[in-house]
DNA sequence: CACGCCGATGGAAGCGGTTTCACGAACTCC
DNA sequence: GGAGTTCGTGAAACCGCTTCCATCGGCGTG
C-alpha cells in the first residue's frame, strides 16, 4: 500500500498518523539520537504506509550539509573521459564514499556557461565537499570553493598553486621502475615513447626513464614523442628503430602506445621479448591482450580514488587543517614481453 | 573584495545592504517578475561586495524544483560506461539541458546498497527529473520514480514494461541499412558478425541483417557470434572462413569487431575491399582508423541524448500526460571498405 | 476630478526538515 | 525518602528562500 496523494508524504503527516511529535519522528529518521522502541516503531510503520521519503533540499537547509560530495569529471569526450582510469577512479571513490553513506554526484561541464552555473551549484551548498579531476587552467572554481569554506580534494597534482589538497600518483616512480625493471633484465639500449609534449604525467614519466637511465651509466637520448595511441606508438617505434637498430628494450608511456611498438617491431622482424623487450604503462585491458602478453606499470588508481574521499571526509571532518598531499607508489605487472631470453 | 565572514551572505543580509526587501532582491535572482532598474542594480552591488551565492537548498525547498536534472549511468566498469557511446550521449544531453538553464547530475550505483541510496536521493526531491541509461532488470528505482511523480525518461527500450516513456535508435533498421548497402554493391555472400546472445541491440542488429537478406532472397546462415571486441571479431571471422571460403562481404555489429575481422581477412590473403566488403556498426574513431577506412553505421547519439533531454523536459512541463517513445533512424557512414571494385 | 489600473514593492506565510531546550517520569544513590 | 541522573519527548525556533497578497503612488480615462 504505497502513498496515494500526488503531493509526498511530509514528517509532520508521519509523525500525526505515528502518535508522536515531528522531532520525534525526525529523530527516527535521523538515526543518532534516542527513541523508544515503540515510538520507532510506530514511525517506521507510518512511514512505509504512507511512502514516506524525506525531502532532502529541507533536510540540507535545515541540517546545512547535504550528505553528498560532488565529482566534477572531464568534459565528454575529452581524453580522459574515454580512457580507462576515469572508470576506475570513480569506481574507488564510490566505494569510500558509500561505505560513509555519502551519495557521490558527478558533474562534467561542457561548456563555460556550463562550468558558470556549476560554480554556483557547488558553493551554493549543494554539496559537502567536492573532489575535482579536471584541471581546467583558468579555473575560478578552486577559490571560489576554498572562499566558500567547502572542502576540495584534487586528483592530480594541479599546475599552479602548492595551496591545494591533492592525491597523486606517482608518474616519475613509476617510469624509473619501468626502466629499472629493463634494466636489471641486462637490456642496455633501451628506447622510451613519451606522450605528448607539455602533457604533466607524459612528462614525469619519461623523467623517471632518464633518471634510472642516467644512474645506470647508459644513454637516454632514445625518445620519440607520440601521442598516446596505438598508431602514434608504432610510428614511433619505427622511428626509434630508424635511429637505432641494436635497440633491445622499450619503454612506452602507454600501454596502447607499447601495444603499437610491439606489433612494428614483430612486422619488422623482431621478436619480442627476445631480441626486444617491451613494457608500457596503465596496466590496462590491452597490456594483457597482446601477443605476448605485456609487462606494465600499474597504478593504484581505485587506491587513489579511495584516499581522495577519505581526504576529503576527513578536510569535512576537522575544519581549518591546512593542505594536505599523497602520492602514491606505482606497481609492476610483469608479463612475458619483458622477462623471456633477453 | 570578497566576503570577509566565514558564514555565507543570505539574501536577507543583501536585501538590507541594498536598502530593499527580501521579496525584492529575490525577484532579481529569479529574474523573472519586475523589478526597477535602481533596486535591481542596488541589489547586483550588494550582491557581489558581500560574495553572495543563493543557497540551493533553501531555493529548491521554497520552490519545490531544483534545476536539476538526475542522469543515471551504469557503474563504472561497465561495457556501456567504457564504449564511446556513453560520451556521445552525455554531451548531447548537456547540451539541451544547458540551454534550458539547467544543471545535469550524474549518478552512477556501484552497489545495491548505493542504488538504495539513490532511489532515496532522487524520490527525494533533489532533482526535477530523471533520465535513466542503465536497465538494471530488477530495479524499482522507475516505479517508484513514477510513485512519486517525478518524470522520467529511458535511453533505449527497457525491457519489461511498456508503459514508459523511452528514446532509441533503432537498431534493426540499423542492420538492415548496411545489409542493403552490401547488397546494393552487388554482394551475394554475406556474413554477419553478431554480439552475444540475448543482448538487446546486438539481436536486432542481426533481425535487420536477416531481414534484408531474405527481402534478397539471399542466404543469411553466416551468422557468428562474437562479444564486441576486437579479437573476438578476429576469431569469429576465421570461423566464417572456415564455413565459406566464398564470402564476399561481412557485417559486423561493432566496429571493434569488424577491425578484426578486416585483420584476419588480410592475414588470410583477401583484400577489402575488392574480395571482401566490411562493413562496422557506431562509426567510432575505429572505422576512420582502419586500412582502408571502414564503413558503419552512425547512430544519432547524441541526437538521442537531446531528445531525451527535451522529452523529460516537456513531461515535467505538461504534468499528466501519458508516456512517449521515439525511435531514431540511423544513416551510413560510406568509406573504402565497401565501396570498391567489388 | 474621481475612478480604475498597473507596475513596483514590502510583509508575511509557508516550504519540510533539524535541533535546542525544558520538562516530566522513572531510576539510582546515599 | 529526597536529591541528582538519565531518558524519551514535544514545543518552538530556526535554516534561507519563494511567492501570495495587500499596499501605494502615478497614470490614462470618461
Amino acid at each position: 500500500m504505497e502513498a496515494v496523494s500526488r503531493t509526498p508524504a511530509t514528517l509532520d503527516q508521519v509523525a500525526r498518523a505515528a502518535g508522536v511529535s515531528r522531532a520525534t519522528a525526525s529523530r527516527v529518521f535521523s538515526g543518532n539520537s534516542a527513541v523508544s522502541q515503540e515510538a520507532r516503531r510506530a514511525v517506521e510503520r507510518a512511514a512505509t504506509e504512507l511512502g514516506y521519503v524525506p525531502n532532502s533540499a529541507a533536510r540540507s537547509l535545515a541540517a546545512g550539509r547535504s550528505e553528498s560530495v560532488g565529482v566534477v569529471v572531464p568534459e565528454p569526450g575529452s581524453r580522459l573521459f574515454l580512457d580507462p582510469v576515469l572508470p576506475r577512479l570513480l569506481r574507488g571513490i564510490g566505494e569510500e564514499l558509500s561505505a560513509s553513506g555519502l551519495q557521490m554526484v558527478l558533474f562534467s561541464p561542457q561548456s563555460p556557461a556550463d562550468l558558470q552555473r556549476l560554480e554556483q551549484y557547488l558553493a551554493g551548498g549543494h554539496v559537502d565537499a567536492v573532489l575535482l579531476l579536471t584541471l581546467h587552467e583558468s579555473d575560478t572554481l578552486p577559490s571560489r570553493l576554498r572562499a566558500r569554506g567547502i572542502p576540495t580534494v584534487f586528483g592530480g597534482r594541479p599546475r599552479g598553486s602548492i595551496e591545494v589538497s591533492f592525491v597523486d600518483v606517482d608518474n616519475q616512480a613509476g617510469g624509473r621502475a619501468a626502466t629499472e625493471h629493463l634494466i636489471e633484465q641486462g637490456r642496455r639500449v633501451i628506447a622510451h615513447i613519451s606522450g605528448p609534449h607539455g602533457m604533466h604525467p607524459a612528462g614525469d614519466r619519461l623523467q623517471g626513464f632518464r633518471e634510472a637511465m642516467w644512474n645506470a651509466a647508459l644513454r637516454s637520448d632514445l625518445v620519440e614523442h607520440a601521442d598516446f595511441g596505438r598508431d602514434s606508438g608504432e610510428l614511433a617505434m619505427e622511428r626509434l628503430l630508424a635511429e637505432s637498430h641494436r635497440i633491445d628494450a622499450v619503454f612506452a608511456a602507454s600501454d596502447e602506445m607499447a601495444a603499437g611498438a610491439m606489433w612494428a617491431l614483430q612486422v619488422l622482424g623482431r621478436r619480442v621479448p627476445d631480441d626486444v623487450a617491451v613494457i608500457g604503462f596503465d596496466d590496462s585491458a590491452v597490456a594483457a591482450a597482446t601477443q605476448p602478453p605485456m609487462s606494465s606499470v600499474r597504478q593504484p588508481i581505485e587506491d587513489m580514488g579511495r584516499e581522495m574521499a577519505r581526504l576529503v571526509l576527513s578536510l569535512a571532518a576537522t575544519r581549518d587543517v591546512g593542505p594536505r598531499q599523497m602520492i602514491l607508489g606505482p606497481e609492476l605487472a610483469l608479463r612475458a614481453s619483458t622477462i623471456g631470453a633477453g
